[in-house]
DNA sequence: CAGATTTGTTCAGCGGGCTGAGGATTCGCA
DNA sequence: TGCGAATCCTCAGCCCGCTGAACAAATCTG
């Protein structure tokens, strides 16, 4: 179907994104993980947050995060823990099984992009959508 | 965050449609419409198809396709009716009110693309798209 | 200090992807 | 003819976005 051309825009990133992000689906099911988890344990990596923070990083609500953060955390990927200094905050820390199926994850997705060589100007690419993300 | 230049792909694609979509949201609940039914609409504008033909064109599994139309039922966009050649099908027909929401659909979905100035060579932009989901 | 406001998280509910499973109808072949 | 295989759709259940609303804790203000 060269219907497919007329397509607006928003329609074909939806559809791409599904499929590139179908690829991972083995992986992440083998695991125990999914999608939001993975990118949620990546900024993680770096010390422990709180959830309307690591909402911010993610480009997800604070109600999305939560639960996503629950499901972590019965994984046992996460900890969760009052902030002694703001009790209203949650502080997430990534526990060691967090960090190791994170390692494991880069890997499984550096080796996935590799399958992305339909496009011409794969930096290009990436860069353009990166910048569309910024502006919006 | 300079972090998001490191994403995977898939996640930019996912990211970036969502907020693309979300341009649209206002005009898509005024109406009691939704992104993937509309999408449906479109593909029932030339004439009826039956419900799986519909879910291939649109990209999507068939359980999906059910619930879309299923609402779109109920909103008085569509209508269904078993096929009498093979009763297993179902033909689902676009009413007078689809066509005419599609037709506001078209017109607001053109002035968003406009808003879409971030991206340095829109059409090679585009085409990329269509070529990574052509491939996959 | 008490009350109003702000902030961080969670609960409820919905649409939209998916997989897995099952029922009804049709088709194909012995 | 008759039975198994293929086809079309729906139901159940999961994860992931979203909005709206509620609640507890902290903060601001008179």
């Amino acid at each position: 179907m060269a219907d497919i051309d007329s397509w607006p825009t928003g329609r074909l990133l939806s559809v791409a994104a599904r499929l590139v992000e179908g690829r991972f689906y083995e992986f992440l099911a083998s695991h125990g993980l999914t999608h939001a988890g993975l990118i949620t344990l990546h900024h993680l990596a770096e010390g422990p947050l709180a959830q309307r923070r690591l909402a911010v990083l993610c480009r997800v609500t604070d109600q999305t995060m939560s639960r996503t953060i629950e499901r972590l955390r019965r994984a046992g990927y996460v900890d969760k823990q009052v902030d002694g200094q703001d009790r209203r905050r949650v502080l997430v820390t990534i526990t060691p099984a967090g960090s190791q199926v994170l390692a494991l994850a880069y890997e499984a997705e550096r080796e996935s992009e590799h399958l992305m060589g339909a496009v011409d100007d794969y930096e290009q690419f990436r860069q353009q959508l990166v910048k569309l993300i910024k502006t919006v």
